[in-house]
RNA sequence: GGCGACGUACCCAAGUGGUAAGGGAGAGGUCUGCAAAACCUUUAUGCGCCGGUUCGAAUCCGGCCGUCGCCUCCA
């Protein structure tokens, strides 16, 4: 079987099939960095983070590239409309761009927590303020953009296929329009493209048609084809900006180049709490830093990846907590499996096809990154495990290295575990704290030795209040953190 | 008003024509001094409701009910 996604563009399932050769390029939408990201921001990048490993696990050389967009994001397109950034910083008390650093760096640590991969580039919106400007240039050299009183606009009776992607026409934009039309548009629809700077506005930048900053969608269109080429294969993002960031995105891109712009458009489902969508809108949203408090930043992705991108997720604190109960599963299946190689020798093979589990696996994510399916078979895989490991059998160190290596590559390599348990790790042993649990358990396991079971038991119950976590195996004492 | 999704067990969640994955929780059991971990058994004659097509439907078609998203900013 070969890789198909879920194209927004044909509404279907497409194999997937790069423009040129064996490369990938790939853009996703970022964050507007003048908040701290949450569990939806989460759902996006740890989405597109997989989509990005599996096309390297497939083998294909991905250049993937996601902006930072640090201006020009409005709160609205009509002239009251304002900079998100310049609004949240003037609340702060801050510079737009202490502000902007600010939260970048904060999106980072979260996204490193998750266990993301950094995207190959990740382009500030600031950084390419000239490259927007050539856009727009050309955009009005083409009719296809008008300017007035310092500032742009697209003209989207200009552009036949305006709302091809979210599936809208003109008209009907017109007749549902909620906001109140800006008397400068020729057109109700039109968007802009560049925003005369009013007194007292700090971020600005001179521009053939006077100081100002960037529409919001433009810099998407520049960053993308600076890096990426004027048609690149995939573009991602949130579902709730297909209209109308990526709708105009297509005409900006499309309109100034007059070539494709991306071949394949994936967009990635909400994440709800009590079934309405997490954002900033209803203010009810869980920030990642709060999450992480609570949970350790892998159980959040494995929350995440249990359900299809372009699956809600209904976000509860008994949703998580089950999940995470789900991933100990796993994490203790491969603890189990290292302990037992550490003292493997040549015995028996055990018989698990790995062949086919890996199939399975790759059926599942080939299937437009069907990562709930996937997980499933690390499931049974991970039973099967257990079940030989239970069996008494004397299995060879080969085998066991060779199960330890499918789930490093599956979990590991493509969904982006590490599965490691959090506690000891005796090949590295450097932690003072660690060493006073082993020395404890010492004293327990001589105390054992005289069945002196109230006393065991108060070491155990002791540490558990602790923290620690110990299991009695016929092999001697096991301790981790709990998690 | 327009456009688009979704509704699967107590919870989360796969499954787009062939007789309901997986995880959690619950119940029983094996192992254990007891736990923990792991394993075994068990938990939806049914997939919002009503019709239709078909040898066969959670899956296709029609209607209805309910929930949500987009049409202003949001991953």
């Amino acid at each position: 079987m070969a890789l198909t996604v879920y194209n927004t563009l044909s509404r279907a399932k497409e194999l997937f099939q790069p423009i040129e050769g064996n490369g990938v390029r790939m853009y996703v939408c970022g964050p507007t960095v003048y908040g701290h990201s949450h569990l939806g921001h989460a759902k996006s990048y740890v989405s597109f983070d997989v989509v990005a490993r599996y096309l390297r696990f497939s083998r294909y050389a991905v250049l993937y590239v996601q902006n930072i967009t640090d201006v020009g994001h409005l709160t609205d397109d009509a002239d009251e409309g304002e900079d998100k950034i310049v609004k949240q910083s003037r609340a702060d008390r801050v510079h737009p761009m202490q502000l902007a650093e600010l939260y970048t760096q904060s999106y980072f640590e979260d996204m490193d927590a998750l266990n993301n991969l950094r995207p190959d580039i990740s382009p500030r919106a600031t950084g390419h303020i000239t490259e927007q400007i050539a856009i727009i240039e050309e955009l009005i050299r083409k009719d296809l953009a008008y300017e007035v009183n310092g500032s742009v606009y697209f003209d989207v009776t200009k552009f036949p296929g305006y709302g091809k992607l979210s599936g809208r026409t003109v008209d009907e934009l017109v007749a549902g329009a909620r906001v109140e039309v800006n008397p400068d548009k020729r057109d109700p629809a039109d968007f802009a493209l560049w925003k005369r700077a009013e007194p007292g506005h700090i971020m600005r930048w001179p521009s053939p048609w006077g100081n100002g900053f960037p529409g919001w969608h433009i810099e998407c269109s520049a960053m993308s084809m600076k890096y990426l080429g004027e048609s690149f294969d995939i573009h991602g993002g949130g579902l709730e900006n297909q209209f109308p960031h990526h709708d105009s995105e297509i005409a900006q891109s499309e309109g100034a180049t007059g070539k494709l712009f991306a071949k394949y458009w994936l967009h990635n489902n909400m994440v709800t709490v009590d079934g309405r969508k997490m954002g900033k809108s209803l203010g009810n949203f869980v920030t990642l830093k709060d999450a992480f408090q609570r949970w350790r930043p892998e159980v959040i992705r494995f929350f995440i990846l249990q359900s299809h991108y372009r699956s809600t997720l209904d976000f509860s604190a008994a949703a998580v907590d089950g999940a995470a109960r789900g991933h100990e599963k796993l994490v203790n299946t491969i603890r189990n499996l290292r302990d037992r190689r550490r003292t493997a020798g040549a015995g028996e093979d055990p018989g698990i096809e790995i062949a086919r589990y890996r199939a399975s696996f790759i059926d599942a994510m080939d299937d437009d990154f069907n990562t709930p399916q996937a997980i499933a078979v690390l499931f049974d895989l991970a039973r099967e495990t257990n079940q030989r490991l239970d069996s008494g059998r004397d299995l060879s160190v080969t085998s066991l290295t060779a199960l330890d290596t499918l789930f490093t590559e599956l979990a590991g390599t493509v969904l982006g575990f590490t599965l490691e348990a959090d506690g000891h790790h005796p090949e590295a042993e450097s932690d003072p704290e660690g060493h006073l649990v082993d020395l404890l358990l010492g004293v327990r396991a001589e105390v054992r030795a005289q069945k002196l079971w109230a006393l065991s038991d108060m070491i155990r119950d002791g540490l558990g209040r602790l923290g620690f976590v110990l299991e009695d195996k016929k092999e001697g004492t096991r301790w981790k953190r709990k998690s």
